[in-house]
DNA sequence: TCCTTATATGAGCCATAACTAATATTAACG
DNA sequence: CGTTAATATTAGTTATGGCTCATATAAGGA
């Protein structure tokens, strides 16, 4: 486990205003002006955060004719991960009792559960 | 998916100091002096970060005799969920292309498959 | 070419939080 | 009680990066 790395990843995911540009895009495509109005977050501030996440490669744009620019998530699976997070996160912070019951599967279950397609 | 839940929690775990931290005690119980000589990070920036551990229940704190105090990780499957990130955000700034080999699975998934032992 | 809409970019400001230095507290022993 | 080792805490400093303002760029239509 490289810390650096890890940090390097979380800190890129972790904030509000990144959460809620990943969260708006979802497993679709949407413009800019369409995440603006989604997440209500100013237009300038959109736009500077998808240039990160653009270029750390968590989004990927493409124009589509007229001055529009489309984004999606490179991994919309992303958003699993981030969910797994609110949902651990929401108990972690409360009781910190209900999180006992569920412990995050090692990386290797993670791939051979995604790999069969488990049912 | 709640942004500020999730900000908060990943801020939490998402530093360098505190990934070596939460690394250096891994499944076990340490002391802070182990945990200093084990990380190689000052003494009072262990003790800084380990009473934010401590109040947000990421760790839980011990004494057993002597001025010493036992760290341990409260869910210590959260380094799952950090080699998780590792593998991920590893193949993740490269090229890019092999992280598509692996999804995050959905939080459904992850709750089903640890409670079945899945092997 | 000019205008409009959509979006991007850069510089500077400001908020946040990691970190450090100094010191306080805890536990145990002589 | 004084001393030592281990650890915690606090105030101030510094680094990081989010955010805003102003403006630039891209695309398309008249």
């Amino acid at each position: 486990m490289n810390p650096g790395t890890v940090e390097k990843f979380l800190k890129l995911i972790g904030d509000s205003s990144r959460l809620k540009i990943l969260s708006s895009i979802g497993a679709g495509e949407k413009t800019v002006s369409e995440i603006i109005g989604e997440t209500g977050l100013p237009q300038t501030l959109v736009s500077f955060h998808l240039k990160i996440l653009r270029d750390r490669e968590v989004v990927v744009a493409s124009r589509k004719g007229g001055p529009f620019v489309h984004y999606r998530l490179r991994d919309p699976s992303i958003l699993n991960l981030l969910h797994a997070c609110d949902a651990y996160a929401g108990k972690f912070d409360g009781s910190g009792e209900e999180a006992r019951e569920f412990e995050w599967p090692p990386w290797k279950m993670m791939c051979r559960m995604m790999r069969r397609g488990d049912q």
